[in-house]
This record gives C-alpha cells, sequence and structure tokens, in this order.
DNA sequence: ACGTGTGAACCGATTCACAGCA
DNA sequence: TGCTGTGAATCGGTTCACACGT
C-alpha cells in the first residue's frame, strides 16, 4: 500500500512542509494549492496528486488551512514527533552539524557524538559529549538512537557504517563520496557535494557557459 | 541536442567515475560493465545506455579501459579540467569545505572565501584568505570564478545568492533550507540534509520497524 | 464560481533482448 | 563465446482535464 508511492513525492513533501512553515509565520491561515507550490516550480497538479496519496486535506473551492496541512505532512513524514540523530566524526563536517541550531525546528535532536580521536573526545560541544567510538554501542544502544549522519574520513566510512548498524543504527546519512555496502533493510542516503559540483559544471558547460 | 539526456544519467557518471578510479589505484586496466557497476546496485543495461548518450567506449566482447574511461567521463563532465569555488559563509560548514583535502581529486578548487563577519576576514584559513563579502565583485570577477557553495545562514541566503549572480556566479550550490529565486540561466543545486533525515524516518517509518 | 481530488493520457527513463563485433 | 551498443517494449511518474463538493 505504501510501497508504490514516489520517492520524489516524499521529498517534495519536505518542500511543502518548509513553505507551509514559512506562511504560518507570515500569518496565512489558508492556501490554494497554486498560491503555495509557484514559487517552488512545482505545478498545483503535482501538489495534488502528491497529497492524493495519503489521503485528502483540502476544502474544495477553498484550499487548505496551513496549520492542518503542517500536522499531517508532518504525520506522513513521522517528523511530528522528536528524532535523535548521532554524529559520528567529529572533525569541521561533523561539527558543524553539532553546532547547527537549525535541526530542533525539523525535530530532529543531535544525541550523541563519536570521534575516535582522544584528543577530541570527552570535551562537550555545546550540551553534545564527544564519546569515544568505542562507547558507541553503549550509547546509542540506551539512547536508543536510530539514525547516524557518518561525517568520517572517506578511508573510515565503510568500515564505521559496518559499526554503526551493528550498533542499532537504522538509517545513515552518508558524506563520504563512497558507496557503502551494509544490509538490505539498512536505509542509506548520499550527500555527495563534489558530485553536486560535478554536476554544476556538466550543466554550466553544455547549456549556458 | 544535449537536452534529452537525463538528469539521473549525469549523477551515475559521477558514481561511475568514482568506481573507476578505485580500480585504477588497485590496477585493473580492462573492466567489463556488469563488474563495474553491481557493487553500485545499478544495472549493466543501465550504465551502457547512459554511455550511449555520448558515444562507444567499450570494445565488444572485452570491455572498457579504465584509464580511458576515466578520461572520457572527465571530459564528457567538464572535470577535466579544474574549476574555481568560492565559498560564501565560514560558519563551520563553510569552513569545512574550505579545510577539505578531498575537493582536489575532483579538480575542484576553493579559490576565494568570503563573510560579512569583520572579525573573520582578513585571516588566512589554510592557503584561502577570508575576504569581506564587499570585495567579493572584485575578487570573483578578477579570478573569473563561476561557481559558489552558498553557507550563510538561512535568512541571508536568498540576498546572498543574488549578490553572487550579480558578481558573475553562474552556479550555486545552497545548503540553506529555503528555495533561491533566481534568474532562469543561474543553475542551482540544493543540498537539503533535513530534508535528507526527513526521508530517512518516512523509509524507517513505513518500511523498515 | 472556485479549487480540490483523481482517472486517463502522456512522456520520459529504465529494462529487455538481441544484433554486431572482437 | 563474451560483452558492447541500441532499438523496442515496459514501467513509472507527471500532466491533463474534468467531475465533485462548497
Amino acid at each position: 500500500m505504501a510501497a508504490e508511492i514516489p520517492n520524489a513525492t516524499v521529498k517534495r513533501l519536505s518542500y511543502y512542509l518548509r513553505s507551509l512553515r514559512r506562511l504560518k509565520d507570515a500569518g496565512v491561515s489558508v492556501v490554494s494549492s497554486e498560491e503555495l507550490v509557484s514559487p517552488l516550480n512545482i505545478s498545483s497538479a503535482q501538489f495534488r496528486k502528491d497529497l492524493s496519496y495519503f489521503g485528502a486535506f483540502g476544502r474544495k473551492g477553498v484550499g487548505y488551512r496551513v496549520d492542518a496541512l503542517i500536522g499531517e505532512i508532518g504525520k506522513i513524514l513521522g517528523t511530528d514527533s522528536a528524532w535523535k540523530v548521532a554524529v559520528v566524526g567529529t572533525g569541521r563536517l561533523g561539527s558543524a552539524f553539532i553546532s547547527y541550531p537549525g535541526f530542533s525546528k525539523f525535530n530532529f535532536i543531535i544525541a550523541a557524538a563519536f570521534d575516535n580521536d582522544p584528543s577530541k573526545t570527552e570535551k562537550f560541544r555545546g550540551s553534545v559529549k564527544i564519546e569515544n567510538i568505542a562507547r558507541m554501542k553503549e550509547v546509542i544502544g540506551r539512547k536508543k538512537i536510530k539514525l547516524a549522519l557518518l561525517c568520517v574520513p572517506q578511508h573510515a566510512a565503510q568500515k564505521t557504517a559496518i559499526a554503526l548498524v551493528n550498533c542499532g543504527i537504522r538509517a545513515i546519512l552518508n558524506f563520504s563520496p563512497v558507496h557503502l555496502l551494509l544490509p538490505e533493510d539498512i536505509t542509506v542516503a548520499d550527500v555527495d557535494v563534489a558530485g553536486e559540483l560535478e554536476r554544476l559544471v556538466y550543466t554550466l558547460k553544455t547549456s549556458g557557459r
């Protein structure tokens, strides 16, 4: 029943949620599909089709209640309740996420951080204590963390990812430019900055100049 | 002529390139499509079709010369020559990119960095001098930089993006969770960490558990 | 009259299957 | 025989267009 929902639809739900929050902050209480998504270069039909996979949330002839729809999309994504996240690797990139204040708005909490460098561990970065990687199993297990940001150097990525899975992590956001080989039931998303740059160069080179 | 190439194909070219480089480092000189892409969960037919948009690079009954194909894909993407990149916003995230040694492998050079905080500017971070944002036009123009990593806080993203375009930047990699409104001919790619996390949660919630 | 919700039509990307060459 | 390159078939996602409820 839920399997046939396009990946792209789920991605767009995030965008919708963000736009809705901005409208809410601006004091808007009702929007039409057209008003909501035209600034995102998405068609109103696409928006309505996306929502239709999950139910009917608008009122015909009227539009959508901003507040209610924020709640509904949050419920769909599962981010209506808070999720704990572990940061693994506290180099500059990992540190950036530990200190990023924006996650809480999305209901994500950096609940643990790990490094294998003893000169970095046992210190607090904000309210998060950097633990030695040897303590991963204990801490992740105790705090029941399911999500991890993998920010270790490339050469350690695969090995660390396996260790995370063994600690109970179910989904990994991977920032290293390697394809992780993990069990089928583990979800991996890659954030590939160099790859994005390559794509930008390709577009520059072909269209425009 | 180049317009009908799927976006997804270009994305995969990056992956192929990465795998080929790893094979080269391992001393492999010839691979079949199957050997190359099966660890990436991509079908060999997909790989061959992707390449066929650009030409015929293999030998029937044999496979592909690793070295030659690395060169060909680099030429296709445009990353066979080096590209200068500007980092805008030198908070933790921007700093992470300035110090990231991995870009050079992909032929990207951090050629400039900017911040609006006078306490950060006029200092060197590695070999890169942090310039005041007021000097963007001069520096970007002089160095002919076309690519920018936008790492400023959310509230400054749109305004800074416009400024970048006015300085001659043609493509922006946007790390803030806002949709940038820019002229048609400017290429934007979004790296949306919170959105990726939302997607991971959705997958966890629906499949797994 | 207005804007949603949705089956049907369309379009583009992936997969299939095989001809062709080493 | 083995593996590439590619038209044809298939699959899935987007867009269209309109019935329906307010």
